[in-house]
DNA sequence: AAAATATAGTCCTAATGCGAACTAGTTTGA
DNA sequence: TCAAACTAGTTCGCATTAGGACTATATTTT
């Protein structure tokens, strides 16, 4: 086989280490708090919402499914969140923070904003936009494979 | 605590979900030729080596020190990877590809750049150009966090 | 309405992934 | 030179992670 056009090799490299720096970052700092980067991710995004399928879950915190169960079984353990019947369909389940929970995403999530903040402080708001444009853009090349793929499962 | 400058925060989303994107685009295919993410990984970076320390692997694949030994393990296992004693350290291998993993290498990883290539074709070189520069800026903003984390551990 | 199909969640297995403790070999500094 | 401080790799514990099989419930088709 050919050698194919290696153009956009270091972009790839450079996405994949900066996402991952990020990652390293915010985990950092969330491990300090007491949670696991997923149970957080599930805190964030329940927080100020009225409760959630374990599908929306699944798609706002792009963890999967199969992976979701077990991250909410230890979120219910420690009491943060809990689960119940959904009016509408006997098949899933309506998870919420309770008190406890609520509590905590008060207490953790502004922390944990003011902790990220400052990394961004070197950026304008307009270099922020035409970063996000870029990243948006390649995200949507992306979006075809990926749902060729057999089976979306989340 | 008053509620910190969110304006990042959709960068930081984009961010995310556009490299967890790729991983997943990238990662589909991979194991359609029969590796793990990581596995792949580890053979694209000893491919046209003459081997490598386990340190050494841990820095280009970002891979951490404690998840190597169990990649190695098992590439090691299917026969693609050998390790040999350092001539220089008493502590440390050098890890190459054996011949058959050469030959993979030399089989899938063109086939995997080709998969890739098409996702790209609508971006121009310049504007590559200009998302990997913001991309190795953002990411070196967060090295100075991630550095001070007790125990850089890679 | 019965059958076929699709979906929500759970459970399973194999492989990461991270941090911390541990072993063994190296380098430093008094 | 010899103890203190470092470093490379391994091992361990715990929590994801993906993907696929499975159950129960919904929806669609006929």
């Amino acid at each position: 086989m050919q050698t194919p056009n290696k153009r956009f090799m270091p972009v790839v490299r450079a996405l994949v280490s900066c996402a991952q720096s990020f990652e390293r970052c915010s985990a950092l700092h969330i491990r300090e708090l007491g949670l696991t980067p997923a149970q957080f991710d599930i805190i964030a995004t329940l927080g100020n919402s009225a409760g959630m399928t374990c599908k929306e879950l699944g798609e706002k915190t792009l963890i999967t499914k199969g992976t979701m169960t077990g991250v909410l079984d230890r979120l219910e353990q420690k009491a943060l969140v809990s689960r119940h019947d959904s009016p509408d369909d006997g098949r899933s389940w309506i998870t919420r923070l309770t008190r406890k929970g609520q509590a905590l995403f008060e207490d953790i999530f502004p922390r944990h904003l003011a902790h990220l903040a400052p990394l961004f402080a070197n950026f304008s708001d307009a270099e922020l936009g035409s970063f996000h444009h870029q990243l948006t853009r390649l995200r949507a090349a992306f979006e075809p494979v990926i749902q060729t793929g057999t089976d979306k499962t989340r």
